[in-house]
DNA sequence: AAGAGCCGCAACCGCCCCCAA
DNA sequence: GTTGGGGGCGGTTGCGGCTCT
């Protein structure tokens, strides 16, 4: 069935907007605010459809828009975003304050893509053109190393923008979120109303990559556990390290994990369900004896493909190093922090006490913050990334 | 000076997802 | 459970301005 056009209508105008429309436009929303974008050029006596309307306001005559030049910085935002994210130039813009995804869509194409091709980079994968020069140096490597690095932050990433969408969401809108409950945090943040609020500061994921990471206090390349890893202007107090889970390396059949993990990533889910789970406990008998991994309750739930992106992305790259245990350490992590409703939550986890009481602003995503950036502490102690 | 080619960017297009009816 | 509207998103287009010859 197709669709109608919203712009098939006779006597809608197209092509660039005169200052007299941009004038219209403006003293509706300034007026009115941004109520139906259908109904809004009738409303302005505007001769044009409310998608062209809407795209106008959003990357041209929005108050809080940057225009000009990108700073260095920018550009370095963008290149390395881009290199974890993709083409998602809406997520890239969230984390470059007034400038809009179709100006940094816009840049990419016109400037940064050249300028990569240019230095023999090939712009969509972020690596060197020809591999084949940089084997036998460090190159390849760090390559390898930064492409492995870039799946985890490209996780984190996604898990950290739903995580301040979760808790914007929970703070203006107190649903308490039940284990089993079809009130899902990730699909409660599908609701389309959740776009329209503002978010709060960025957690500054990029502070993160870009400094904290090599700026350790203690000198390591990964931030130790006595390491300060508050960012300047995170919502997360990562000071406050008073729970982490204590990941152990267990033994295990790491061929059969990794098959069962394999033929999981093979089929590309967007969900799974705690099948999945139970399989690999059933492989893995000893993880049922871990206080710290309520594998039970892991069974009765459905995860998202973030949650699920935990697992899949840490074999997929290739990291035999990886304890088992690391990753569904990781993986409770990520289910902890949508659930979790009091800074007992982790623990609940393991008691089994999946209770929600309590305020979004209590629960201690604090301790998910840092569990994650644990996790990936304790997996580089045990090998030689970067 | 003028035409051709290139470049940058605003705007459009089409697809997709979400949600209410 | 289905359908259709609203809106978001990424890819693409086309025009105006700039540079080159």
């Amino acid at each position: 069935m197709r669709r109608s056009q919203c712009c098939e209508k006779v006597g809608l105008k197209k092509g660039p907007w005169t200052p007299e429309e941009d004038q219209k436009l403006l003293a509706y929303i300034e007026e009115h605010g941004i109520g139906s974008w259908r109904a809004l050029p009738a409303k302005a006596g505007l001769q044009r459809c409310g998608k062209s309307c809407r795209l106008r306001w959003t990357n041209y005559l929005r108050p809080d828009i940057k225009r000009g030049k990108f700073s260095l910085q920018e550009e370095q935002t963008i290149i390395q975003l881009h290199a974890l994210l993709g083409n998602r130039w809406s997520a890239i813009a969230t984390h470059l304050p007034k400038r809009t995804d179709n100006e940094i869509k816009n840049y990419w194409n016109t400037h940064l893509k050249k300028r990569l091709t240019r230095m023999g980079i090939d712009p969509m994968t972020h690596k060197p053109k020809n591999d084949s020069q940089s084997s036998g140096d460090g190159n390849s490597k760090d390559t390898a190393n930064l492409s492995h690095m870039a799946q985890w932050e490209s996780a984190r990433l996604e898990a950290e923008a739903r995580l301040v969408r979760e808790c914007k969401l929970v703070s203006t809108n107190p649903i308490q979120p039940q284990l089993n409950s079809p009130a899902h945090p990730a699909q409660l943040i599908r609701n389309k109303n959740l776009a329209q609020l503002a978010l709060p500061p960025c957690l500054d994921v990029l502070k993160v990559w870009q400094g904290v990471w090599s700026k350790s206090t203690s000198g390591s390349m990964f931030p130790l556990a006595g390491d300060d890893l508050e960012s300047p202007t995170s919502t997360l107090n990562c000071s406050e390290n008073a729970l982490a889970i204590q990941t152990q390396n267990v033994e295990f059949n790491e061929s059969t994990v990794t098959t069962l993990l394999h033929d999981f990533a093979k089929s590309s889910p967007t969900s799974c369900n705690g099948g999945f789970i139970k399989e690999v406990c059933e492989q893995m008998p000893e993880l049922k004896e871990r206080s710290d991994i309520d594998t039970m309750g892991l069974q009765d739930m459905t995860y998202n493909s973030t949650e699920s992106a935990w697992v899949v992305d840490s074999f997929r790259s290739g990291n035999e190093n990886m304890p088992l245990s690391n990753i569904m350490a990781g993986f409770t992590d990520t289910l902890a922090y949508n659930y979790c409703d009091d800074h007992n939550s982790l623990i609940n986890l393991d008691n089994g006490d999946k209770s929600s009481s309590g305020d979004f602003e209590d629960c201690n995503y604090k301790n998910y913050w840092n569990n994650m950036l644990n996790l990936v502490n304790v997996w580089s102690s045990g090998s030689h990334v970067f």
